[in-house]
Parts: structure tokens; sequence; C-alpha cells
RNA sequence: GCGCCCGUAGCUCAGUUGGAUAGAGCGGCAGCCUCCGGAGCUGUAGGUCGGGAGUUCGAAUCUCUCCGGGCGCACCA
């Protein structure tokens, strides 16, 4: 509806100067006016065109105003300031209409592109326990996938588990050489509740243990070769714990309500000869070519993203990447280069797939399989993928869609995003809370990097059960008569509420330094915040004895209400529930779900002003309690729907 | 050395394609529950937008340069 508007303006702005000057405006800005009381839209277009016309901004304004003639929609244009226009919407005629479509829950975003869109993300190394910073990618995927499908895209998910790595060989070889463990001794520890916690701390003592004497690194790669073979013990000892692993990610992942379509594993993308059929069709297109000298002598490498070798000039060692080593085996981006053809229907290849668990709402997940069932759905071949991994990993995915591009798959390469983000970091502070020693380096950092590798970090199902915690005993003493399965509920709902809001309020750009204080706030710019404003708008339709569902804007004279000099603030809640889809446009478009949370926070601080301000159950004038009660039930409706792309609920009380 | 990111209020962060007096939250101070539940609301103090130069009618935003911090640049994954 707001960007249909601003079309329509945009139409008639054009139009103007087409009539006017014979103009040509290829591109017209329209901004936010400063506040509604000027107007919903300003256009600045004045003080461009003031060289062009020779004439003043101010009179070009002027002229506009005077010309633009009847705008659908619009209710009058104003020159302000030096030269700006302003323009006023028809709010009676547009509030009239979102009462209907946003109750029926349809207001349009822009039309999604055809094809199947392929979401990845979480994709944790199961080798040990997912901390914060794997928080951030899973809450970051999964909302991205829930704005996709608000937008009416059809999605799948997916989860890559890299099980044959070093980061499982090192844990096997804990289990193995400090451990002296056999696979029937770790059987029964992976039925323990959380063997994930086990191997967290067991892969730590491996990396000292290894620093202690570099010569045991032998048996990393003895491990790491047994695994990329299949078929003996030490594999079998891989699959059990990584699987094992796995299944506490997805259970982590499911409390926080994130689930997966499909689970890829690097056994499958190895044992299915996935890079073979790569590799033939890489040598063909010339994306690779084998180095016969200097440093890369015997491998396979491909020019790397932005290196430009002069005319008549070889590449120089710095500019290749070496794709497949001289003793013939592939690297990691080599594997990756595979998958993506894969994901694009470009490989010739496909996985098996066999069914790996049932969500409760009964959702099927699905992993790869070396032979699978023969009925399961088609993965694969979409014609948009998004891939949500850190900014540290941004190198080699300009390699992946460089590959692309070298295949001649341009149009694949350019729907390939790297939904890049910044990483989760400790501050010093909540690592001493932790208690972990610091060196007087690290004290003197602004936050410093968690790392799997070394046990340093917070983990998620610790910060959950301490969130929840504290939930709860807020709950608790709120709500005493509350039976306490119910308040249980609600205190989830609530932790929730304040992670995933924490994880999404903060730019992708930005490094979250972490710290206890804020990710456990319940008060302010928070997820409880914003599910508190809905919590109290359906108060008000208790009490008051309405069902907010059933509610209909009925017998308002909205032209009375809201046209003329009628309270601005009233109105303004109207024109941010018209926002949201063209939020979620924008979140697209830019891969940038906190745009969402702050429109989130900001409709329900709106609200919380609305609310103080208007009386609405003592109201007297039943035209004007029918206009409070229907702007309640509007904003009541849109919060919930956009708490829910956020992947938050509401909870029955707070 | 090369590439990417960051630097905005005491702290943590917004600021969309350059636009009207630079915004939130937390913390500080001062207030608000006989009235739809105070996880709330109101008021107040607090900023050379890292420094400098340039482009422009107009720069936190674009360009250059310098300073400070972070992360990448393996025949690791």
């Amino acid at each position: 509806m707001y960007r249909h508007l601003e079309q329509q303006l945009r139409a008639a702005v054009r139009d103007f100067f087409q009539r006017t000057y014979g103009l040509d405006l290829p591109q017209i800005v329209i901004n936010q006016a400063p506040n509604v009381e000027f107007g919903e839209y300003a256009l600045s277009l004045a003080f461009e065109l003031a060289k062009t016309l020779r004439k003043a901004p101010h009179k070009i304004a002027e002229e506009v105003v005077a010309g633009i003639g009847a705008v659908p929609g619009f209710a009058k244009f104003e020159v302000a300031g030096a030269g700006y226009i302003n323009a006023r919407l028809n709010r009676a005629e547009l509030a009239a209409a979102l009462a209907v479509t946003l109750a029926a829950g349809k207001d349009a975003t822009a039309a999604p592109p055809s094809g199947k869109t392929l979401v990845e993300h979480t994709s944790i190394n199961p080798n040990k326990a997912a901390h914060v910073g794997h928080l951030r990618n899973a809450i970051l995927g999964d909302t991205f996938v829930r704005l996709l499908r608000f937008a009416g895209r059809e999605v799948d998910v997916q989860n890559y588990i890299d099980n044959t790595g070093v980061q499982v060989a090192d844990v096997v070889v804990g289990f193995l050489h400090i451990e002296g463990k056999c696979l029937a001794e770790i059987e029964v520890l992976t039925r323990a509740p959380r063997f994930d916690y086990y191997c967290w701390d067991l892969y730590a003592q491996v990396s000292r243990w290894y620093a202690e004497d570099k010569a045991r690194l032998q048996m990393r790669g003895q491990v790491l070769h047994a695994l990329e073979e299949g078929g003996n013990d030490t594999a079998a000892m891989a699959e059990l714990i990584s699987t094992a692993v796995l299944r506490r990610h997805l259970e982590t992942m499911e409390r926080l309500d994130i689930e997966y379509d499909f689970l890829p594993r690097e056994s499958e993308i190895l044992h299915l000869h996935f890079w073979d059929a790569a590799f033939a069709k890489l040598k063909e297109g010339k994306v690779l070519f084998f180095e016969e000298q200097g440093k890369n002598q015997g491998c396979w490498v491909m020019k790397r993203a932005g290196a430009e070798a002069a005319a008549n000039e070889e590449l120089t060692d710095e500019d290749q990447k070496v794709i497949v080593r001289s003793n013939g085996t592939v690297g990691y981006v080599g594997k990756d280069i595979a998958y993506h053809m894969w994901k694009f229907g470009l490989l010739g290849r496909d996985f098996g797939y066999r069914r790996f668990l049932v969500y409760p709402n009964s959702h099927q997940c699905w992993m790869s399989a070396l032979t699978g069932e023969t009925e399961h759905p088609h993965f694969g071949d979409v014609s948009e993928i998004y891939n949500v991994i850190d900014a540290r990993q941004s190198d080699p995915q300009t390699t992946v869609i460089e590959a692309l591009r070298g295949l001649g798959y341009q149009a694949q390469a350019d729907h390939y995003t790297h939904f890049s983000y910044e990483m989760v970091a400790l501050t010093p502070r909540c690592a001493a809370e932790l208690g972990y020693e610091l060196s007087e380096k690290d004290k003197q950092r602004a936050y410093i990097e968690v790392s799997g590798r070394k046990g340093f970090g917070v983990k998620a199902d610790d910060l959950l059960d301490t969130l929840i915690a504290n939930a709860k005993q807020e709950v608790d003493s709120r709500h005493p008569e509350t039976p306490d399965e119910e308040r249980a509920a609600v205190a989830s709902q609530i932790a929730i509420g304040a992670l995933r809001y924490f994880m999404l309020k903060v730019t992708k750009s930005s490094v979250i330094a972490f710290d206890f204080k804020e990710a456990l706030a319940f008060e302010g710019e928070t997820g409880p915040y914003v599910q508190y404003a809905v919590v109290r708008a359906t108060n008000i339709f208790r009490k008051g004895g309405f069902d907010p569902d059933q509610f209909r804007a009925e017998n308002i004279d909205w032209e009375k209400q809201l046209g003329g000099d009628a309270d601005n603030d009233i109105w303004d809640l109207w024109l941010t529930a018209a926002k949201t889809s063209y939020i979620v446009d924008q979140c697209i478009a830019t891969t940038e779900p906190a745009y969402l949370a702050k429109h989130a926070f900001q409709m329900a601080q709106k609200f919380s002003y609305f609310y103080h301000r208007h009386p609405i159950l003592s109201e007297t004038d039943e035209e004007k309690k029918a206009l409070l009660l229907a702007t309640t039930a509007v904003i009541r409706r849109e919060l919930t729907r956009i708490l829910a792309v956020m992947g938050i609920t509401v909870p029955a009380v707070m």
C-alpha cells in the first residue's frame, strides 16, 4: 500500500515535468517527511532542478504544487522551507482501506521472482556444542527464511553438515588417543543428556594436547584419511559422534523455533563423487588449470577473484587459489564449488535422501544418503541461493561465485548471495565472569573472538537456560496465581523473544560484543517490550469483552476522525502499520533483518504512547472509542505478524 | 603489503537511495499506579558524527588522505 502510493506520486511528478518542461526524469527520489504533521512524503527535487531550469527551488516547488493536479490517494501538496514539496495522503481513505486489508492479513509485498529459493544457515561443525556465534547465524538465517516466505517465496532451508573435516577428526582423536574409548563406550556417552557439552571440553583438550607435542598432529592426519576413505571403525566412530552432536544442535535450534528441510552432508558429497563431476566441467571450461612451476607446482589452480594478469603475463602465485593439491586431493573450496553446482542443478548428480527426523508440528527433515528412499521431495535445482556465513569466509565464497561465472553461469552467479554478518565476540568483562584467564593484552581489548577450538565462548543452551530462568523468576513474581506449567511456557516465550530480538536489532556489519547484562535485558529496546505491547492491546479487548480477532472497524466516520486537523499520533500508527510490507521488501533486498526489528520496536513504542494518551474503554464518545479500538486491533495484529516473522510468539500474559 | 568491515551521547547501537532542529535503549537526575497491569509512561542533562581536505544549493552519508580498532589473504576447513 505504502509502496503503491509512492509509485503513484512518482508517476504524477514525472508526468508534470514531462508535460510542463518536456523533461524526462529517470529517477525521482522520494523521502519521508521529517514529521507526519508535514505530510507523509517529501520531495527535494526542486533543489536539484534549480540549475537545469534556471529557477529558484521555491519557485519550482510552487509550480509543482499548483500544476500537479489530482493524484489518487493524495489530499494535498505544500511547499515547505526553501523548496521542499510535502505530500499529504488522503488519510481517511487510506485508513478505511487499511482496516480491511490488514485485518485480512494481505498487504502485498513486491511480486516474488519465479523459481525456488535456497537458504543455507547454521552449518555448525558437528563436534562440539553450539555457542552464541552460531546463534547469531541461525537466528539471522531463520528470520531471513521467514521474511522470504512472508513475501510469498518458496524456500528450502538447508543446514550443511561437515561430518568428515578436521574438527570432527579432532574429537575422534580425543576419544581414541586421550580417553582410549571404544565405539561401544562412546555409544553410551552419546545417550547422556548433553553429549555436545562433553565434546566441547574434549575438543578444547585435544587442541592443548596437540600444542604440547606437535608430532601428535600425525594422528589427526590418520583419522582424517580414514574418514574420507569410509567403511572402517574410525569412520563409524565419527559417524556416531557427529550424528549425536548434530541431533543436539537440532534440539538447541528447536528451542528457538528453528527448523530445517534438508541436511546435506560432506560424506555424501565425497562418496557420491560430486567433485569428480565438477572437476571435469571445471577443466573443460578452463576455469582450472594445471600449474607446472613455482610454489603451486603440481596443483590445479584457479584465478583468485579480482586478480587480473597483465597481457602476456602469467598469474603470480599469490593470484592463484589452489583447488586440487599436488597429492591429488581436493580442498574445501573445490567441494564447495561442486556443492553449489548441485544447488543450482548444474552438476548432473544428486544426493540420495532419507528421513532424518519429524518435528512436533509434523514437518519432515531430510538428510543426504548414499542410497536413499525412492519417494522424496525435490531439493536443489533452485533459482537463487543465500548462504548465511560470517564475514570471515567472504574470500572462499567469492571464489565459488567466480567459478560459476567462469563456467558461464552468469545468472546463477548473480543470484548467489553471501549473506555475510560479523562475528559475536565476548567482552573482557564477560570472559572474566565466565572464569576465563585473560592475558594483559586481551584485557585491554574491546572484545575477544570466541573459539570452539579453545573452548572459549558462551554455549547456546547455557544462555537459553539462563534467559528462561530469569524470565521464569519474573513471571513467578508477577503471576503467582497462574499454574506453573503455564508460567514456564510464558517464560520460555519471553526468553526466546529477548534472545532473537537481541540478535536481530544489531545490523549485520557490526560485531556483537556479547555481554550478559544486555543479552538478559527485558526492558527498553528488547523483544519483551514488543511482546508486552501486544499483550496490553489484547488485554484491552479482553476487559472490554471483545474478541480482537473478530473486531471490525464499523460505523466510523474516517474523515471526521482522521481528516483535517485530527490527531496526528493516531494517524501515525496507521501509517506505520501500512509500511510493514515495504520494510519487508527492503529487508530482503538488502539482506538486513535489523530494519524489521527496528520497525517492530518503533511501532510498539508508538503504541505505548497512544496507550497512555488515550484511555480506550472509558471513552464516552462511541465513535471515538470505535476508532481507538480499530487502531488497537490493527496494531495488535500487525505487531503479532511482524514478531512471527522474527520467530517470536506472544505470551498469553506478561 | 593487499582486500573487506568498524569508529556517532558516559555505555551499547540506529540513522534506508546525500535533504529540513543528528535519534533510540541502557545508565544518571526529577517525576507518574483510587483510572485498559509500571517488563510501562513523562521530563531533563549529555554529541567537534575519529582528524583534515574536496565534491554539492546541502555531507554522519559520496571522493581522497591520515589516525585508531577488528577480520581475512594456507597444498586448513
